[in-house]
RNA sequence: GGCGACGUAGCCAAGUGGUUAAGGCGGCGGUCUGCAAAACCGCUAUUCACCGGUUCGAAUCCGGUCGUCGCCUCCA
């Protein structure tokens, strides 16, 4: 298996420390709804973690949540309720929406202010190492001491002099230091230490998991592009100066950010498609497809279009796995399908740096043969087992959207009677008429050799 | 200004030195159907932004030009 290390600028032979993949990926600051983009991060580390869960791997999956930030802070002073409060709304939220994207939890999901503790080890242990001062306004951390730094984002502490601007009252004893931990201001929520009250700042908390929950050194750490510098590159030189160990992570993993338009997604620039919005209008399978329907490095742009297209193709994923239009008299399994085939280059594209662009094109190939054998009348069990399968390696259900008309299904059913009557006496006049007000109201009927099924309209 | 990514059909998107350039959506024609829908079959890029170069051979490597985007400040 390889993998594109952006530490390294390669693709690189896979081998993890031990049988356990210990995997990190950063998670959301709670202060509002997640959006598509975050969607787009979580879906892929999802798919991933399945994909070494699949080829055999254990995985210790952890994301934290930032759930202490000035963002957080600023909205919940707005509202007048607490920044604790505050975050607790938005993690439930975030939690909900993973849940309807068929994102697998993760096995621990640390709070940033649950780990104080071990983030004042870690500051601490870097002063007493000299990587770390005390001033008025909190605890920097000190670059210079760090030889290497900037080894991710592939730049120098030189060359990223020239574009700072050194703000009136800064303490900092370097422009590009960073702070470890931010004194209190009044009125702000803080914590205890041993320079004072305060709250930490925002890098040092995924340190402090990540040493936590999996170890001085991970295999894999995960979490979007726009990360890499200044988050990750800090947390490597504060990680790597506390610890001593190099390197903190393996595997770097990045992914391209989503864009809206001519412009990234995000939140600072309100210009956002929440996760919810998405999901009123489209499945999260096809919010999968749509995902995982390119190369994770790459930017993707978000459309209408193209999300219809996704779900149309999720559609036609589901028809083949679907037995209803099956007939029962149907040979089982000519064993017409070479199904070992698909799953062999279903395996090889994602072994490949996780090419999930080719393993959806894989499952649609596979689909078209066992609709192929449907229609030459042969129910081809084990290749819709293997399809349903590998589908679910990449997370996606293919199970019939849910039905929005619950109350009125008896009636729906009743109208198909209906209709199959008025069919059997060739009244095709009204029977089309039935069909088509049905679909009006967004029931879609299919008559199929096995009868009529329906469906709903999304 | 520095660092990085990218430009492949109407749209989205694989492929990164050598058989007919994946796949999805859309479109057109056909099969099936009472008609549809779904499904299937066929067609839909002699060509990979542009210009040079290397090579027996390049969408794929090198140089240049043009264009798009991201990061360098909070951000998945």
């Amino acid at each position: 298996m390889k993998i594109f290390n952006t530490l390294s600028s390669q693709k690189e032979e896979f081998l993890p420390q031990g049988s356990e993949v210990r995997m990190y990926v950063c998670g959301i600051t709670p202060y509002s709804d997640s959006h598509l983009g975050h969607a787009m991060s979580y879906v892929l580390f999802d798919a991933i973690r399945r994909y070494l869960q699949f080829r055999g791997y254990r995985v210790k999956y952890v994301q934290n949540i930032t759930d202490i930030d000035d963002k957080i802070i600023d909205r919940a002073a707005r509202l007048g309720i607490s920044a604790h409060e505050l975050a607790g709304r938005y993690t439930d939220a975030f939690f909900e929406d993973m849940k309807a994207l068929n994102v697998l939890p993760a096995d621990v999901y640390p709070r940033a202010t649950e780990e104080i503790p071990k983030m004042l080890e870690i500051i601490q242990g870097l002063v007493d190492k000299g990587y770390a001062y005390p001033a008025e306004s909190g605890v920097y951390f000190r670059v210079r001491n760090v030889p290497d730094y900037g080894k991710l984002s592939n730049r120098t502490i030189e060359s990223m002099e020239a574009g700072i601007r050194i703000e009136s009252g800064e303490e900092k004893e370097h422009p590009m230091d960073f702070v470890l931990w931010k004194a209190a201001k009044p009125g702000e929520p803080s914590w205890a230490s041993p320079w004072g009250p305060g709250r930490p700042g925002w890098h040092i908390e995924c340190s402090a998991m990540s040493v936590r929950y999996l170890g001085e050194t991970i295999d894999i750490h995960g979490g979007g592009q726009d990360l890499i510098f200044p988050h990750h590159e800090n947390e490597i030189a504060q990680s790597e100066s506390f610890t001593g160990k190099k390197p903190f992570a393996r595997y770097w993993m990045h992914n391209g950010l989503l864009q809206l338009g001519e412009e990234k997604m995000s939140k600072s620039l309100g210009n956002l498609i929440t996760i919810r919005q998405s999901l009123e209008k489209n499945t999260a399978d096809a919010i999968r497809i749509f995902v995982l329907g390119s190369y994770y490095r790459s930017p993707l742009t978000y459309s209408e279009e193209v999300m219809e297209a996704a779900e149309r193709g999720a559609e036609r994923l589901r028809q083949a796995v679907r037995d209803e239009t099956m007939g029962t008299g149907m040979e089982k399994d000519a064993a017409l399908i070479d199904v070992e085939s698909f799953r062999r280059r279903f395996i090889e594209v994602m072994d490949d740096d996780f090419g999930t662009a080719q393993a959806v094109a894989t499952l649609f190939d596979l689909a078209r043969e066992i609709n192929r054998e449907r229609d030459a009348g042969h129910n081809a069990v084990q290749a819709r087992v293997a399809l349903s399968e590998l589908a679910r390696v990449l997370g996606l259900t293919l199970k019939p959207p849910e039905r929005p008309f619950l109350v009125a299904e008896p009636f729906i059913e009743l109208l198909i009677a209906t209709r199959r009557e008025l069919r059997e006496a060739k009244q095709w006049q009204l029977a089309d008429n039935i069909r088509s007000k049905l679909a009006e109201v967004g029931v879609l009927l299919e008559d199929t050799s096995k009868g009529t099924i329906w469906k709903a309209k999304r």
